[in-house]
DNA sequence: GGTGGCTGTTGTATAATGCACAACGACTAG
DNA sequence: CTAGTCGTTGTGCATTATACAACAGCCACC
């Protein structure tokens, strides 16, 4: 498995400049390679020939490009799972009132397909796209509960004060999740969000993503958790019998 | 200007992967960049390895890997605009009840960057990441009226009856544009949609982008153009006096 | 159940290609 | 005006990606 050693620059390229808050420089991306300036200049130069990568016209900075958002486009819509949920997303925001996310396991986390927002002028709505850790955010912990695939993080960072960082009480947590058929995320993430999500299965019985919901504490009291869990799980079953269907 | 030749390879490979349907395979992909299969193996390889393209484990295509999805975000996160324009979105959709998109230029046509959807059942909506020809929607219209980079397309494809496709009529068509300050698409691109949108200027008096509404044509009729026109062009007018504040 | 045609992957020698080291022009700051 | 950035471009050399194979796995078809 020998990789192809410029592309592999170009791609590890296109993450620093994803990272860089305003573009980056060519010596200071260089830098962080640890390869040539020159060298460096060319990789993205092709990256910008092809809109992986465009370069400010007055500060000469590089940052990336619009092509990337077109190809995660295409990306998504090849997704049948993102479609076939799209309208539980939809009903789940109807009867709770708070916004709706999708999420499978990518990249070590829970990475968002799709969302719905809530009509409240008060929302939480986590953009596409975003990865979350997952021992600490409601769809997270379903992965972890219930994707085979799923990993434990090696180190559980605290988000907030109320964020589980002992892997055994996040073991009977996820225990828990599997009796009960769903998880939650009370404020474990970000201050004043609570999130309630249960597992989506396909026709194998495996588990292939997560949808949730997530809110303001203030509107997602403790006392209002159990109707909101139900509501959850009851639309989360009706699309794992959706795609059930497909052989 | 000499471009690194393996990455562009790489790049153009992920751009096959993203319009193919299904996957595909390494044979078909190195028939159509015409190099050799191993050579389509192993950067295929690479662009796997970094979570570009991923393997579908049952039938060994390949298809776009997360990592794309991820990368999309951080651009759209990145982009001033896109957040400075969120809020009038809003706007549009509570007081016209459509669907409220933003567009910039990029590749040839209308970028479409963001999106509120609108909240009734019959919806008109073009995801985040769509390429839309500019001749033939009114974002499009908007930016080739109003953006000097942009550059009329060289074949005016009909995708409607309606659509124009003489040149002429389309010059004519952004002049009315420039005189009266919006554009509209009158089922020109898509049956029974109906498009609204206006130009949004920086500081310095250049286009950067466009927004607009666009929903059924039962709901968007020609009566009431003129009133959803007026509208638009007011929030896209909030919205410019919004950008100008900042030096 | 073999057999032929497909797939995607891996070895290897050769030659093309990307690389490091420069030098360059364009800015900015002191 | 000089000294320090920055990003870009030329060029010889050596690394590297490549083309041509051969390979194992799969499916379908007699």
């Amino acid at each position: 498995m020998s990789e192809i050693k410029s592309l592999a620059r170009g791609l590890k390229l296109l993450e620093r400049l994803a990272l860089a808050e305003n573009g980056a420089g060519i010596t200071e991306l260089a830098a962080q390679l640890d390869i040539d300036k020159s060298s460096a200049s060319r990789l993205v130069q092709t990256l910008a020939s092809y809109g992986f990568a465009e370069q400010d016209p007055d500060t000469r900075r590089y940052r990336l490009g619009p092509r990337i958002v077109t190809l995660s486009r295409y990306m998504l819509t090849r997704m049948p799972l993102r479609d076939e949920a799209k309208p539980y997303l939809r009903r789940l925001v109807e009867r709770t009132g708070e916004g709706a996310h999708l999420a499978i396991l990518s990249q070590g986390g829970a990475l968002y397909i799709d969302q719905v927002e809530s009509p409240a002028t008060l929302r939480a709505t986590t953009g596409v796209g975003t990865v979350a850790p997952l021992h600490c955010t409601a769809l997270g912990k379903v992965l972890l509960a219930f994707d085979a695939n799923a990993r434990m993080p090696e180190e559980l960072k605290a988000y907030t004060p109320r964020t589980i960082t002992s892997p055994e009480t996040l073991r009977m947590h996820l225990e828990q999740t599997r009796r009960q058929g769903y998880a939650i995320d009370d404020e474990e993430y970000e201050y004043g969000v609570r999130c309630v999500a249960v597992p989506v299965f396909d026709y194998r019985g495996k588990a292939v993503g997560a949808i949730g919901i997530s809110g303001p504490a203030g509107r997602i009291s403790l006392e209002r958790l159990p109707e909101l869990a139900a509501i959850t799980k009851q639309i989360g079953q009706e699309l794992t019998d959706r795609l059930s269907f497909r052989p």
